[in-house]
DNA sequence: GCAGGATTTGCAGAACATGCAATAATCGGC
DNA sequence: GCCGATTATTGCATGTTCTGCAAATCCTGC
């Protein structure tokens, strides 16, 4: 294994992965998305169109492809926070979540590309809330460990899941409201809807 | 137009789309979902396969076909409710859903085969999300008209999306404990994270 | 009944998706 | 550096999905 903690083979995945990716929404961005194929995907990735379906199941899923883990940095913090009420475990979940949008850019441009795919596509929009859900399990795990319950109880489930739900909730107004091209960040659209949803709780 | 409410044509289009649905429900848990094709869907529904694409896109959204709208004696009251802190929509809302989830036994039954049928296959469990959030859309509507908000408003939109996934989070549960044929109910799954929700809020 | 519109259907063809087996690349230990 | 084992990529064959189009059929309202 080589020097970093990845092996080349890892990281080469990873790398194809993105790139398929990206080559998704570029070429969805141009021709429009079901003008393209998986044919045009793949060459301009420079796979095999065989290769595609090693790593995607369709289309779709390869449009809205996203971030699979929070970083483990500000996690660990989270984590280390201990056990809490339910409530500021939420609120705390809420901050991480802000924070790792905020600092992640091409994750912004990503998202924005997406939603707006998702607006027009509803397979894309099906694909996009599979992929949230997915990341509200791994979400889920992280706040099951904070709170020393086992994965899968449905206290930090509901917690992760509620979270999002207001998280996604602000990126879909950002994506709506804000043109393609402006420099702007969600993150002020995101803090409105969370602090949206504290108020819900504490009314 | 026909002594009842509602054309001959509508209720035909209805009642197929509802034979589509069932059908596939049917096939898939007799065969697997992935043995099933269009074919024997729409032979089974009585229709042309070509018929089958003007109702549905694809397996995946036949199988979760479900609730467009909700019962208009109870939404009725509960707009009728008028304006409230939101907090005590969310608890009206929450309600509303529940009863509307008790007082109907067919759906339960439909929501516990799809429920396991997107356990195993993500395709199915994109298409959920996708008909959960369709759904969100009118429940915010609703829940809309009755803060006199207008329709699209991120307060009303949050509410009904908090709501929904409470209620999901306990159908998920639901469906993961409970063997398939046993007569149980959801509804004390459901009340459990309602209530979890509001406690939530509380703390 | 009849004109107008909606629905169903068949057909043709492109694109999607999967299993399988061959080839090529990487890995870890020596 | 080399080698056996593992993993990834690719091509091929094949059945399925899905769409556009135009013909035929069926409701609807008058």
């Amino acid at each position: 294994m080589s020097p970093s903690g990845e092996g080349l083979r890892e990281r080469r995945r990873r790398q194809t992965r993105q790139e398929i990716h990206t080559a998704t929404l570029r070429l969805a961005r141009e021709h429009g998305f079901d003008k393209v194929t998986i044919e045009m995907i793949s060459s301009e990735a420079g796979v095999s169109p065989r290769t595609f379906f090693n790593y995607f199941p369709n289309k779709e899923a390869a449009a809205v492809f996203g971030p699979q883990d929070l970083s483990p940095g500000p996690t660990a913090e989270f984590v280390a926070a201990g056990p809490a009420r339910p409530g500021e475990v939420l609120r705390d979940l809420t901050g991480l979540l802000l924070r790792e949008l905020a600092g992640n850019p091409p994750l912004r441009r990503d998202m924005h590309d997406v939603f707006a795919l998702a607006h027009e596509h509803p397979g894309v929009l099906a694909a996009m809330l599979a992929q949230f859900d997915a990341f509200g399990e791994t979400v889920a795990a992280t706040v099951a460990e904070r709170m020393g319950r086992r994965p899968g109880d449905e206290v930090p489930n509901l917690i992760a899941a509620v979270a999002l739900t207001a998280v996604r909730s602000g990126l879909e107004r950002w994506s709506r409201d804000e043109p393609a091209d402006s420099e702007d960040s969600p993150v002020p659209y995101v803090e409105r809807s969370v602090n949206l949803l504290h108020t819900l709780l504490a009314s």
